[in-house]
DNA sequence: TATGAATGAGCGTTCATTCAT
DNA sequence: TATGAATGAACGCTCATTCAT
């Protein structure tokens, strides 16, 4: 009894996050209406209510999915031997959160919460980023000298860094990717 | 006419900004509204928007006072001669940019625009603030295999990422300032 | 140049008044919708919020507009020589109240506040419907053992009964008008 | 099995009813909603309105169990002699009656229905006050020249129109009991 | 009887920004 | 420059009620 009307439930949440990740496919992320999508999946706005608590809590949770995803590939690839391999393994990831401001703002925001309770997808996504960096880093190759977590918080450091300045007209020098490499390379392989 | 006019002008403007300061510090940056300020200016809101491009610039303008206020106090004191002298150089500017995830957050978006034209007085102070860093580095005491430039460049980083981490209930082991000296230390002193 | 501004707010809230009224007149008080006087005026939502408080604050002065026609009315009459033809005056006032049970719900709700600066336009057209109850009195044909201020607070418990007990099928064995009559002629004329 | 059933659904409902009645002495009859009823008594939403028809429902009883309670009060009293008694006896009713707007909102808009099928709790218990108050008046002391039925009437058109000019700051000169007895007096020894 | 997901359908909010005067 | 009414365009809320299982 209990468990049919779950199942009920799980499927409408399904017909909701899967519209949302095909508008949001057609019309990027930061044109998605929460209005377009219960249009389209054909419930009532309160159901959107009682599944997400609110327009952010689905935007997380659909981000944190193709984070995720691009993460699942970061995580089969063989371990990253050098800087320019880990640049390589990580552009797809930042491609996407480089892809739109809007997504580079809510990534930034919905990085953390101040509350342990209001943490989200994205936030654990970032965890699980951290973890993969440091599994795939070849110790061997790098530096030494500090901690494997030391390092892999700086990459995540840089990896920001780069993306901010390539939103920015005063840096339009390089690419995230060049820039990122050079930083990468002082952090990683120093002296 | 011409004149009075203008220097009627150059009060309105300055009234708006003075009353915005004082708001901001009553209640702080993110809970500032252009229709309080104005109120208490006596003007309409649209002269609000004949002085100011939008509320964004204001705040820019605001803003970056604070933090040129703080680059003074920065460029007077004595060259760097460790990772402490530096990040308690640091702290205060980090203070208050981490003051507020109101503040956080609109650095972030306004320390860089997508057109030069549109670069305003955040953008400009960080140029400063990375020329700064560069000046006050003392050299002989940091790394030296990699640029001034870069090493400002890769501290600017970590201080963005210690902030992020600072709004983030999951890395609340660490406040900003230990977690920035670590990242320091690793940064401009590796072996 | 403030005028003229004023007087253009002055029309957009006369607009959004008169398509309220024409609405109401149409379907009922009951059925008005914010959404359709605004759509029908081609204003913003935004607008109709910055005229009226909320959307009672319109019915409050939508209602009240018609009681005062309908005072105006009584108040152009001659003096009350009897019951029965108080009774007359007040009937076309009483089946404008009892004309929808939304109408006399609001009306008994807005009859009164807890705050004054919440008094609105029905609150004020009561106060009113009690001097004009006072004035036409003719005091010489009714009981003068008590203050016309009393008579008349008698007056309008009785109307308001009156109305309540017609909306009650255990009490439908006379209209609205018989059993104020018996109502009023106990209260005005005793013994 | 049908005995069972039906003894666990009387449970039910005196679970519901008990638990409605608990939180409304807790937060009041107006802030009760059903979703804490439900929770708190550890069944469905749906279950609650297997049980009562809509929430006016529970309220009607609710709320008429209390005015019942006090019509007993009144019931077990001597003798009204006077106005001053008459009013001394109805005190404890009203009160309950005027403790909250809802209270009083909901007992007009209960104190009758448009079909004889909906008569409800409350407005039988009004039937009842109407006998209580016809029984209870002494003849003798109050005026003659009109039936007690129509008395009665009074009485109570005076009581709600006291209590809802308790509810505007208008009129807030006098109390409810104040205001009451006066208009009793007049309305019960004219002349 | 019980379940609980879904509904409905409108209200009110937000507040920076624009634009005709 | 100044004015301030109007805009926009969605979000979020409310919460009693229904209904398929």
């Amino acid at each position: 009894m209990t468990r049919a009307r779950q199942a009920r439930s799980i499927r409408t949440r399904e017909t909701l996050l899967s519209l949302a990740r095909e508008k949001a496919s057609a019309v990027g992320y930061g044109a998605l209406r929460v209005e377009d999508i219960v249009a389209a999946a054909g419930v009532a706005k309160g159901t959107f209510f009682s599944h997400f608590k609110d327009k952010d809590a689905l935007m997380d949770i659909l981000i944190a999915e193709r984070l995720n995803a691009l993460l699942d590939g970061m995580e089969k690839a063989p371990k990253f031997q050098s800087v320019d391999e880990l640049v390589a393994g990580l552009m797809p990831y930042l491609g996407f959160v480089s892809s739109e401001r809007y997504v580079f703002d809510l990534y930034l925001r919905l990085s953390g919460a101040l509350k342990v309770e209001e943490i989200g997808e994205i936030a654990e996504s970032l965890v699980r980023l951290d973890r993969i960096v440091i599994e795939k880093l070849d110790r061997d190759r790098f530096r030494q000298d500090v901690s494997p977590e030391l390092l892999s918080e700086g990459i995540q450091a840089f990896c920001i860094s780069s993306i901010a300045l390539g939103f920015c007209a005063l840096h339009s020098d390089q690419n995230v990717e060049n820039r990122l490499e050079t930083q990468l390379k002082a952090w990683l392989c120093p002296g």
